[in-house]
DNA sequence: TAAAAATACTCCATAGGTATTTTAT
DNA sequence: ATAAAATACCTATGGAGTATTTTTA
């Protein structure tokens, strides 16, 4: 079969411009090599495709029953072609992003509002879902990729960090733990506490410190999310550890917000991406917008030096 | 840009199979032959299409977006490439005939319905008109080429003779011609004739003859079909001079035909194609197929040998 | 360790260019 | 005589193959 795509342009030229010398200076060969490939095409689709007389070059029948559809895969050819460059070029696309709440609520708009103003014809979505939920997102590949912390070891999912969210106390302004700085784990475990619920990656970071520092709790609460959490303690019902992004996302009228220091208390948040897959363009940028804002603009995280 | 059709073959076979060997045998080329067919086509479409991970060749996103349309690029081409093969094959097409009603009504229907058995997917469009527009029809294309009488030197147009159509005396079977052979011009113009139109190629080529042999006719009657003659003689309004074939398309009981053997009393009828085109290979099947039948089973012409 | 893709390197096919011939106007 | 396509011939590019290396499961 046929084996050449300038093979069909230069026939849809010779067809064009009645003329392979002409047609020759518009595809940018000779006239002998562009007479070959007609002749080849004709040979390789067994039909005559021009009547050449000295002076005038016309299509037969079969030419002109053929160049309709020529054209049509030449330009339908074109068509994947423009596509892929818009692909590369950032200028057609689209990303998809599983979130946890906070940063959708804090570092994200900002990133994406600097890619939409750059990229205007790549939308971006947007999936604000709890850390689990962004493993199985886009392990299904339902996402391009997630932003969140390791859940666990797993060999299908590889995290790069590029953000860390402290745990802080969340309490009343007028709580005794007021002023006190800086503060540590033990002194907010003294307090009955608002958790959220197990499983979260909040709570389990919370307990493997709680553990390695050897301390008990008293559960006042549990809740499923974090601003539900923070309601709570402007209600008074106690006090509660969450990560400082929490602020983002949640009412904060009359809560103080004070990092505990005790070392450990870091979720570490980073980009999660199939493992051995490749992003695609508009990902890979926008995750590095993503880097740059985190840097430069950190609401209520601190960047971290990407691994090498 | 691309400038080869398997690049693309090799894509939808990679993405097909998952994996580069497979396909390489599928296209049957090296495995490192088509590891380069496909880094070329990422390169020219400035976009990763495929993860290798050893062990599995998954798409990308871009490759996934991509893939369906180089699909219908190519099943297009294959398409194409199979029209071609048709119309070269004589599985496809059509043919399109002016010709003289004589020969509509005679020759034409042996050869389309030998054509028709050999070839059930092409039709035959046949224009039944007088010379002179077999000629226009020919020339403006409207026909893959005509059958008449050469009507005068031109330029446009290649006339191929290969029947003779012999003029011939149309009388009342009790006239006194009957009987008298071999029959000579001076003997039928002795007689009022009625004959076709001035103009006709018929009415022309008697009209040379007449002035050659210096003869005089008296006219008793003009027609413009040859059937609308025929009625004429058959009605007793006199006798006629028209070709042999005049019998296959008008209703000649009663009537006796005798060629008239004056020299130079014959019809050349011929192909006539546009000068400098090729006929389609459907139209060329045809005319061989109508030379044939004219050697063959000359119903009311005589085959003549082609001319070199 | 095995299996698959990537690399390295060589060679041949072929595409394209130059020069020339042919052909039709 | 001219202009355009076809032909002849040559060169160089690049496509494909073999052998090998790399990589990961």
């Amino acid at each position: 079969m046929l084996q050449g795509v300038r093979h069909i342009k230069a026939f849809v030229a010779v067809a064009r411009l009645g003329s392979f010398t002409r047609a020759a200076a518009e595809v940018n060969v000779s006239q002998p090599a562009l007479t070959v490939q007609i002749r080849q095409l004709e040979e390789s689709l067994g039909v005559r495709l021009f009547d050449r007389n000295k002076r005038q070059v016309v299509l037969t029948q079969a030419g002109r029953d053929l160049l309709p559809a020529l054209q049509r895969v030449l330009s339908e050819l074109e068509a994947v072609m423009d596509a892929g460059h818009d692909l590369a070029g950032l200028r057609r696309g689209s990303v998809s992003v599983a979130t946890l709440p906070s940063v959708a609520a804090g570092l994200l708009p900002l990133a994406i509002r600097r890619f939409a103003a750059d990229h205007p014809n790549i939308d971006v979505k947007v999936s604000d879902v709890v850390a689990e939920r962004i493993i199985q997102l886009v392990k299904a590949e339902e996402v391009d990729f997630g932003i969140g912390s390791r859940v666990g070891p797993d060999r299908d999912v590889e995290v790069i960090d590029f953000l860390s969210d402290r745990m802080c106390a969340f309490f009343p302004v007028d709580h005794p733990l007021a002023g006190r700085r800086p503060l540590l784990l033990k002194e907010v475990a003294a307090f009955p506490l608002i958790l959220t619920a197990r499983g979260t990656s909040v709570r389990s970071l919370l307990e493997r410190v709680l553990e390695k520092e050897g301390l008990e709790i008293g559960l006042a609460c549990e809740a499923n999310y974090m601003s539900t959490a923070v309601g709570m303690v402007r209600a008074g019902l106690g006090i509660s550890v969450l990560p400082e992004s929490a602020v983002d996302s949640a009412n904060c009228d009359g809560i103080a917000v004070e990092p505990i220091r005790t070392p450990g208390l870091v979720r570490r948040i980073g980009f999660i991406r199939k493992a051995n897959r490749s992003l695609s363009p508009a990902a890979e940028r926008f995750t590095q917008l993503l880097t740059e804002v985190a840097g430069l603009n950190p609401p209520h995280f601190s960047s971290l030096p990407p691994r090498p």
